[in-house]
DNA sequence: CTGAAAGCGCTAACAA
DNA sequence: TTGTTAGCGCTTTCAG
């Protein structure tokens, strides 16, 4: 024999293999004496529960499963911090599965979740249409942090993309600037809301808002600011997709000789460790990423407890100011 | 009744279950009739096979788990990538768990996977102690991530730190640098044997080691660097304990006037995002990290297959030359 | 509070 | 090649 059973530990302490259930799932209905008793006993032998014989006999699994697509990203693995903390207040277990970036990736890191049969799924994803994740929420129950339009099979959980451009755009015009220019990610996910806020907001400003094609990483930042920066009147202030962007954009205005933030302010987006970095002090968006997963856990708990009409939570950023901005 | 069984399958397509085990495993000695008959009706039934009561019978769990110290290192992921990577090939499932950056976390994620009865367990921690390790790998097939003394109950993969360390002293020394300082990370992990391979590599070569306290983070940089640099003579050449510390130093060289690499030469370590930023361009020191979680698995699934003796791999890392070291 | 007994859904001999 | 039949270790009635 391997590990000791339940049977086991029921004949060292002299009861029966019930009781010692009981105490495993710490009923209240079991003596003190008992409990003590087992517990000893347990110990003892270095018992511990089976996790598989416990679970198919009933039927539940007290575990819920996160899909991150891509681990690298602090996003991500912030988010899952949040999921974290919200299981375990829950007292649930957590399983967290990558989609290594790959498409495919998602599909099998999802197949490995709905095949443990977790109680229910956070889905951390980027690369997905909403139809795949429709056919996972008809399964298990299901939340998606994402920017969806609010599919009724399952909860989703998203940053207020718009608003955070919006951010951006009052604050650079509130130091004065009004030749603005976005450098966008095409439709990376967020790119799309981010580009698209940026372009109301300098509407609303009657400001001609200067979009440039552009990516999530620091080469589209520094090639997208060569060309702006060609412009018969470049730009006072930069406005890049992301925080990685914006370091390549930094790049390249320094190669140039340009102070930041006295000839070009720039702002970045997401607020990650680049960001805060005092080489770099980027002004830039913050999103309560931690926030994200434990909201998104908490409407999953709920589901899991029997809600069926989906909750859509829209979630507020800020903006962060550091030394990349200035007046114009 | 919710989803579909075996049992149900078997009806369905007029077999027995014990066939449709077969199929389900797919064994060769199964008709291709009756597979196609029996996988026709699992797919229009929707049958996916219950993890669980297959472990439980089994025995087995065709799943290792990876337990992470911190899923916002990048080591640690990428790490995680490597174990991924290694699993997918040998067919094998993979559970993350992670340790949230604390000891009691690492507690809980490791118990997770005790629990789950992975077939092995890849230990990518940090905040143990050999003792606890000593205490998993009694109960399955364990193989750490770590700089330990050759422990006989598990495998180990470690980075030779001390080897990049003098990567590190004969590239500058190459470069005509003789005052050269380090900034260590005092007893994190990793930091004492990159200390020491500091120290042997200068007095190797006969030139004063110069070691500054310091830590794994920018601030720490920053301040040790603000004390080297009021050195009656400061060094032309600081080493610091990772990318984060170097990019410290780079902001204070930054803040006093000081030119990089022309007054000071900068070297980081573990060639992070950061380094490879073109704003700050780190010469540092490159560990393969996927590779260490590659042969980690390898290793692992040997275990699994009933390799007892214990083996222990040095992996050798390499420096990568940037613009922060150049002639003295 | 305790014990006996019937499964949970699947695997793995062993027969047929 | 296919079917029969015990379990795997635990939960969960249901009587005692």
């Amino acid at each position: 024999m391997g590990q000791p059973t339940m049977d086991d530990v029921a004949a060292h302490a002299g009861v029966s293999r019930a009781l010692v259930s009981l105490v495993m799932r710490d009923s209240p209905r079991v003596s003190d004496r008992s409990r003590k008793k087992v517990l000893a006993s347990a110990n003892e032998l270095g018992y511990r529960p089976n996790v598989w014989a416990r679970n198919l006999a009933s039927g539940q699994t007290n575990t819920i499963g996160v899909m991150l697509n891509d681990l690298h990203n602090p996003y991500f693995t912030e988010l899952a911090e949040g999921v974290a903390a919200a299981a375990a207040e829950a007292g649930m277990e957590l399983l967290i599965t990558s989609g290594w970036q790959r498409e495919s990736g998602e599909h099998a890191a999802i197949e490995t979740l709905l095949n443990m049969r977790t109680d229910g799924i956070v889905l951390g994803a980027a690369r997905f249409s909403g139809e795949v994740f429709d056919e996972v929420a008809q399964q298990t129950p299901t939340v998606a942090v994402a920017n969806f339009d609010e599919p009724e099979s399952m909860d989703t959980v998203c940053n207020d993309e718009a608003h955070g451009s919006e951010l951006v755009v009052d604050h650079l015009t509130k130091l004065g600037h009004t030749r603005i220019a976005h450098i966008d990610a095409g439709n990376a996910p967020g790119a799309p809301e981010r580009r698209r806020g940026f372009m109301n907001s300098m509407s609303d400003r009657g400001l001609a808002p200067i979009v440039f094609d552009g990516d999530f990483n620091e080469h589209a930042g520094m090639s997208a600011a060569a060309n702006l920066m060609k412009l018969k009147e470049p730009p006072t202030a930069i406005f890049a997709a992301n925080d990685l962007s914006a370091t390549g954009v930094l790049s390249h205005l320094r190669s140039i000789g340009a102070r930041v933030p006295d000839d070009v302010s720039i702002v970045g987006y997401d607020d990650t460790l680049l960001a805060g970095l005092g080489a770099l002090s980027l002004t830039t968006v913050h999103q309560p990423r931690q926030l994200f997963g434990r909201r998104s856990t908490e409407l999953l708990l709920e589901r899991i407890e029997g809600r069926t009409a989906a909750k859509h939570e829209l979630i507020q950023p800020r903006l962060v100011t550091r030394s990349s901005t200035g007046p114009n």
